[in-house]
DNA sequence: CTAAAGCCTGCAACCGGTTGCATGTCAACG
DNA sequence: CGTTGACATGCAACCGGTTGCAGGCTTTAG
């Protein structure tokens, strides 16, 4: 183990100290068992001895294994997704796989020049919440294998977090508290979560008799929450339900600018429990299987990797709703 | 603009196309000046028309520039790193280059582990609030340009948030409010960052003629701060400086279990303004850079590997103290 | 008109590993 | 005792680019 030295060495110095041929040096750490144990004692010793350390460059010409994954997100700074970046880093860390992290900084040009610059030097990649269209990711799926999170294309092995059944019970809980008008905080039009979520407060606000309202925004932020309250309040609703925390985090501070009291005049309903508790009042919100998802896809594409086996798979993820206290009961 | 394709088409099948020899084929993408006009244009064409995108890994192997960089954090979820993150991306970006992300864990073994898997793949490394020591940090630029955040080692190019202008103005505040007697709560005992606030705390404290106990945490959450309630209470101050925003949550929300109302009865300072006025009262803290930081190191990085200078380069990012609602005057 | 100086382009070696195939050794078998 | 086969190792080609050097052609100067 010495250290210090620039120069670096490569297999043949190590072929010479052991005094065997390249192939031998290298076959010694990849497939040992071909070699004799005296061998690769030899090899493993002298490699020891003077610090080698195989060149991943090198070996991912010849093979085209790089053991690398990329993962492409539209904004770390979400919230959402620090948590799965996290579980992804570790899962790929048990197989010895390095990954680039991508931000599309929720632009599809963006997305598209990340997946172009990666594709070359990784084996597979995950795109979460894609904003790219079902072309492009089909364009891109060709070259390389690839998992989608929270994006469903058909034929495209997915990891879904299905937010439809925590929505669903939200808007039940609402409809039991006596609320009978609410409205939609709507987020990226080119997400898919925000589709499945608005369908699922559609659906289940008909079937209980409510009236819905949508109001639109164009990022899913504080801010963008904070100033979507003015159209939240001409709508005369009594309760909304947000696109996602962040957004239902703004929604809080627009009321309490104007002096709405929360739940006691109006109801908030946030998505993803990305802020736990620390909201006051705190939170009243739908799961988030973030974590789950990031390790399902990540483990998804190594198998995958593994196995070309390219089945059609749709891995889904429910969630359910976590009531704090931003909903109470409302009378006429 | 083909597509669909499967097999990949290397360097000779656009010459053959442009009916030039590999090498120009080459020189056409990486140094057309060399070439006639007329030359790189054909060839340009050929590759266009085939859809042909020069091979990283392959030019990697034979000149040494892959064109990335790793960047390792202690805690991606911990929301202090996401911003920085994110603009060291960004800057990465405008130079095209990938970034590789690790996640320490905390955990200097695992973050050896990791400068290890990336070494090989990268022109460079950044490390965020390392928890290496001295040594194995030295070790590891003596392998590859190598650029830290928060962590002050001489010779090593670093750019350091210095987090002490901040606390010694939280002090001073709490201090002009009244207090006499405060705590700190610590963070990491191998960081950099909390070295430097608890000096911070310690001096000012000094001057100004406070009474300081400390108290220990393990790592920087909302749940260590929580934990760390207790220990606070019993040391009788009546106020507390955390070593982070989460930290300062957990113990906001353990003084509110104990029915302890803040900043009435205890005022609390957080310190990195993650959570911007998301607590409840919104919390009094010191500011961040981050997001500076994480900007500053990339360009630092890129800068280094274009000329080889290796000066010794010190950054200092200066913050202060940002007051909201749970800091108040305190009367015996 | 010839020689020197440029400008383009191609040849071939190289980056540092991996791997199919050939060779050599030795034990088991008929 | 001669064959056969298993096993261990080496040779050399290959992965897909880059680059120093040499040669051919054109231009400029003498």
């Amino acid at each position: 183990m010495v250290s210090g030295q620039k120069q670096k060495l490569t297999i043949k110095q190590v072929a010479e100290a052991a005094g065997v041929a390249r192939s031998s040096v290298s076959r010694a750490f990849t497939r040992p068992e071909m070699l004799s144990p005296e061998t690769v004692r030899r090899v493993r010793d002298a490699a020891e001895k003077l610090g080698y350390v195989p060149n991943q460059t090198a070996r991912a010409l010849s093979t085209g294994r790089h053991g690398n994954v990329a993962l492409i997100v539209p904004d770390i700074a979400n919230p959402f997704f620090p948590p799965l970046i996290r579980a992804a880093q570790m899962e790929a860390d048990r197989s010895d796989f390095c990954v680039f992290l991508g931000n599309s900084d929720e632009d599809p040009k963006q997305e598209d020049k990340l997946v172009g610059r990666f594709t070359g030097q990784v084996e597979g990649l995950i795109l979460a919440s894609s904003r790219l269209s079902d072309e492009r990711i089909r364009a891109h799926a060709a070259q390389r294998p690839l998992v989608l999170i929270n994006r469903d294309v058909e034929g495209i092995p997915r990891v879904l977090i299905n937010s439809g059944s925590g929505v669903r019970e939200a808007v039940a809980h609402l409809a039991g508290l006596g609320h009978q008008h609410i409205v939609y905080v709507a987020g990226p039009v080119t997400s898919w979560s925000n589709k499945q979520r608005r369908l699922a407060v559609r659906k289940s606000a008909e079937r209980l008799g409510l009236k819905v309202d949508i109001v639109a925004t164009m990022v899913p932020s504080y801010d963008a929450g904070r100033e979507a309250v003015a159209a939240i309040i001409t709508t005369g609703a009594t309760a909304a339900i947000a696109f996602d925390d962040l957004t239902a985090q703004g929604i809080l501070a627009g009321l309490a600018d104007r002096k709405i009291r929360v739940p006691r005049q109006f109801s908030v309903v946030g998505c993803d429990d990305v802020l736990g508790a620390a909201t006051y009042p705190s939170l009243t919100t739908v799961s988030n299987r973030s974590l789950e998802a990031g390790k399902a896809a990540l483990s998804l594409l190594l198998e995958l990797l593994q196995s070309q086996s390219l089945r059609d798979i749709r891995y889904v993820l429910d969630t359910h709703l976590v009531v704090r206290n931003t909903t109470i009961g409302h009378k006429e």
